[in-house]
This record gives C-alpha cells, sequence and structure tokens, in this order.
DNA sequence: AGTTTAACCTGGGTGC
DNA sequence: TGCACCCAGGTTAAAC
C-alpha cells in the first residue's frame, strides 16, 4: 500500500504524539513480520526519548539515544493513534505507549513490514543502498539519464528500483509516466535527458500533490487519525484501464512489468 | 553485472 | 455456501 505519501502522511500525524516523549512501553502482539521483531526491542525503547521521527525512503525512524527503529509498512501497514479504551482489532501487531499515555497501534495484516532495531541505522543494509529522496535537490534529470545509460530495463522499473530513487511504488510511477508522456516499457537507456528532466518534474509535483491531499486510499490506507487519503480521485492512470484517457479520450491500456499492473496510454506515451 | 522470478502473507473479489 | 483462483499500495534473495 503506503508509498512516500503514505508513509510521509503517516509521520506528520504520530509526530506530534512521540516526538520529544519518553517510551513507556513497547508491547508486541505478533513478532512474525516480513522478518522477527528482535525479542529485545521493547527493553531497548522503554524509557528511551524519542528524539525524532524521522522518514526515509518508505521507512519510519524513531531516533533515540542509542540508535533507531526503522519501521516499514510494507504493503498493508499502518499506524494509528488510539486511546486506550479502543479494542485492539485483528492484526494490531505491535502497541506504543508514551510516558504521558499517548498510544500508537501498528496494523499490518499481510506483515510484510517490520520493526527493527540499528545502532547505526544510516549504515543499516536496508538504509545503506537506498537512493535519493525524490524532493531532495540530489534528485534530477541529469541524475536519472547518467544512471541509466546502457540499462536496458522497462523505465518504470528502473523508477521503482529503490537504489534509483526511493519512496516511488507503483501508483505514482504510472501516474508520473504519464504525465511525463513517457511509455513504461521504454527502456530506460533509450530516453533521453529532456524526458528525465520532464519526469523528475512529474515525479515531484505527483508526490506532492499526494501528500497534501493526505495520500491514496484504494482499500485500507488510513491515516494516523483513521482517515483515507484522498488522492485517489486525482488518479489519471492507475486502475483506469479501459476507461478514456484524461488527454486524448482514448482507452487507457494496461500490461504488466515485472510483475506489476501497468496502466498508460498508448497515444499520449511514446 | 543486469534482469527476471519466486517468495513472504492475508483478504477481497470473481466465476464455477 | 463453498471452493479455486487471481489480484493487491513492497522488497529481498535467489535464479537466470
Amino acid at each position: 500500500m503506503p508509498e512516500l505519501p503514505e508513509v510521509e502522511t503517516t509521520r506528520q500525524g504520530i509526530r506530534p504524539c512521540c516526538e520529544g516523549k519518553a517510551v513507556r512501553q513497547l508491547r508486541v502482539f505478533e513478532p512474525r513480520l516480513r522478518w522477527p521483531v528482535p525479542d529485545d526491542l521493547p527493553q531497548r525503547l522503554e524509557g528511551a526519548t524519542i528524539h525524532a521521527l524521522k522518514r526515509r525512503g518508505k521507512y519510519l525512524l524513531l531516533i533515540v539515544d542509542e540508535g533507531a527503529v526503522l519501521v516499514h509498512l510494507g504493503m498493508s501497514g499502518s499506524v494509528r493513534v488510539v486511546t486506550e479504551s479502543e479494542p485492539r482489532r485483528t492484526h494490531d501487531h505491535l502497541e506504543l505507549e508514551m510516558e504521558d499515555g499517548a498510544l500508537l497501534r501498528y496494523h499490518d495484516p499481510r506483515r510484510f513490514g517490520c520493526w527493527l532495531w540499528s545502532d547505526q541505522w544510516e549504515q543499516h543494509p536496508l538504509i545503506r543502498h537506498l537512493g535519493p529522496e525524490p524532493l531532495s535537490p540530489e534528485f534530477t534529470g541529469e541524475y536519472l539519464y547518467r544512471l541509466s545509460r546502457g540499462r536496458q530495463v522497462p523505465v518504470k522499473s528502473f523508477l521503482m528500483d529503490s537504489k534509483t530513487v526511493v519512496g516511488v511504488g507503483n501508483i505514482y510511477a504510472n501516474e508520473s509516466l504519464f504525465k511525463a508522456g513517457i511509455l513504461p516499457g521504454r527502456a530506460a537507456g533509450r530516453i533521453g535527458l529532456d524526458r528525465y528532466k520532464r519526469l523528475v518534474t512529474h515525479v515531484r509535483d505527483t508526490l506532492s500533490t499526494a501528500i497534501t491531499q493526505g495520500g491514496t486510499t484504494l482499500r485500507d490506507f488510513v491515516n494516523s487519525s483513521g482517515q483515507p487519503g484522498y488522492f485517489a480521485q486525482s488518479l489519471q492512470v492507475y486502475g483506469r484501464e479501459g476507461q478514456p484517457c484524461r488527454l486524448c479520450n482514448r482507452p487507457l491500456s494496461q500490461s504488466r512489468l515485472g510483475q506489476r499492473t501497468t496502466v498508460f496510454c498508448r497515444h499520449c506515451q511514446r
């Protein structure tokens, strides 16, 4: 589910609830996530102050003195601020209680997410090889152009590879390529500088707008207050196969690229 | 080294 | 109602 806008929406929502506060208790109800939740995670956190709640790509980072917790939402994860009286639901796997009683619940039906500890999070294997943030100055058309020379992978797969740039998942890759007028299946190495500049502009614009709208809710994404995001109504191509292209009115095509559903306009994207 | 595929899970929808 | 099958916002690790 969550791509960068959904993770950022979550971060902004739970930040006031935990940043600058000490942890009273971390309760793990189901440790079997993508990787097992470390046994000693609760004791590492108890009493520790969360100095900052950061984001790197799709990872949320709870920064404490001795290190950081790496939280990933996987395909179906969400974090909500709840009250003590609210009963725990199926698939509520972890609960973080702060000193002042504030309560965060991690919900993840498919359990593709993770809660991991690192004493040097920037060097962690899951973080170390990540590409630039899409909203940072390093992410430019020149960067994509240079990195893609000689590559035969479809540009959509290239864009969704976290070593290229972080945070762009299936929804926003489809949307950005449509707006940039680039065919998703075209070899990354055969796209020129000008078109990559255009792509960067649209990736930035799409992600920023989605963050403003609180992310995209297809089925189950909810923000920290349990509310859905509203970017779904702005989607140009994702989930619209066969429906008219918003530019030329011809029916949108669908294919599969890197086992991901890909929607595009044969006429407007080249 | 680059690229593709299988795997990790649950749940919702569809068609028989 | 039940069952088999396909699909889903991600990402790693193994296989080609």
